[in-house]
DNA sequence: TATGCGTGGAG
DNA sequence: TCTCCAAGCAT
């Protein structure tokens, strides 16, 4: 049953839902796409994605039946590029095994690759009307303040009383509105940081807030120091066409394309890095000439100050020994190789350039 | 279960 | 410039 904080968010709700592309589509696809996009991505950065996605992609037949270069590239720039490559198989595994219609309960949802705990409870909750819960970033911050939670964020014991009380207190037939709900709160109200308790409809029943505790919540767990490392890259050039290498399909920017090079060892002069690495993963020796330019870059994990050289092939023909493909191609195709931040910045210089 | 996986916005 | 962290998932 229901607590009585309930009307009072879906309430709110009615008068100020985000109005967002995916919320006018009937379409489970949509709300299916979106979700993955959305993941660990704010609302902002995924709009203009999910409208060029829809009209490139617009059915899960269509999106199965794409190449994964096609994916990739309609992909770039969102990062956590696994939710592309997912999403694309998990479409071919809809059209093999389920005649091409999204399943629609929680269970069979989270069979799907990409789609987990929080997806299936959203996709079946808000496309197919299933009193299923969800549980994200945002409702866990609304309900660790709502209810005081102070069981370190992400632990075992946090998630279990969350996901028990996003389960509780679900309002039957309206589970879509409800997990919405809290997330448009938490996103536009609840935030992290300076929360606007002020008009928040909740505020009557913050049991963090009645102790003054609510930016205290959920309780955050210290986090490590970020490493930084140096890489160099080359931009190998030969009658008129540069090569490219493409990443291993798994692993970080998996399947992307880049201006092969690597990681300086410790005390490695930079020059001596780059001939090392492109005779490890190419097999040929090189000319590093005229530094082209540096790049520095933040990941999740690590942060990179990248080193790009101009460089010639002096012996050896190259070979994809590391990497999975190898293409030399002209300026002009640069744009249609999918790429991550600093190669498709080193891209974009060599067709200013 | 702890860690790897991108990028951009906000403060 | 730096830190935090955003509609998480896979292994």
């Amino acid at each position: 049953m229901p607590a009585e904080f309930v009307n009072r968010l879906l309430d709110w709700y009615l008068q100020h839902a985000r109005a967002l592309p995916w919320r006018g589509h009937v379409d489970p696809y949509a709300v299916w796409v979106s979700e993955i996009m959305l993941q660990q991505t704010q609302v902002e950065t995924v709009i203009p994605y999910f409208e060029r996605w829809m009209a490139r992609f617009p059915t899960i037949a269509a999106l199965a039946a794409a190449s994964q270069q096609d994916v990739l590239s309609a992909w770039e720039g969102l990062g956590y590029y696994s939710r592309a490559r997912n999403l694309h198989r998990a479409a071919q595994m809809v059209m093999a095994e389920q005649s091409g219609k999204l399943p629609q309960d929680p269970q069979a949802l989270g069979k799907l690759p990409g789609v987990g705990r929080y997806t299936a409870g959203a996709v079946a909750s808000i496309a197919f009307g299933a009193d299923a819960p969800a549980l994200d970033g945002n409702i866990r911050r609304v309900l660790s303040r709502l209810f005081d939670v102070t069981e370190p964020a992400r632990s075992p014991a946090s998630e279990r009383r969350l996901w028990s009380l996003a389960a509780e207190n679900l309002p039957p037939g309206r589970a879509g509105d409800y997990n919405q709900a809290l997330m448009d709160l938490g996103a536009m109200l609840c935030t992290p940081r300076n929360p606007d308790c002020a008009h928040c409809p909740l505020a009557d029943f913050c049991q963090a807030r009645a102790q003054g505790m609510q930016e205290q919540r959920p309780v955050v767990a210290p986090k490590p120091p970020i490493p930084h490392i140096t890489v160099t890259a080359a931009v190998i050039q030969r009658d008129g066409l540069i090569l490219l290498s493409q990443r291993p399909i798994d692993g970080l920017l998996g399947g992307m394309w880049e201006f092969p090079g690597g990681k300086v060892e410790d005390g490695e002069d930079l020059p001596v890095c780059l001939r090392r690495e492109i005779r490890e993963e190419l097999g040929a020796e090189i000319a590093v000439g005229e530094p082209f330019g540096v790049y520095r870059h933040a990941y999740t994990h690590f942060r990179v100050t990248l080193h790009a050289f101009c460089c010639e092939v002096v012996t050896g023909e190259p070979r994809p020994i590391e990497a999975a493909d190898l293409r030399w191609a002209p300026r002009s195709q640069l744009t249609n190789f999918p790429m991550g931040k600093i190669d498709r910045m080193i891209a974009k210089r060599l067709l200013d350039g």
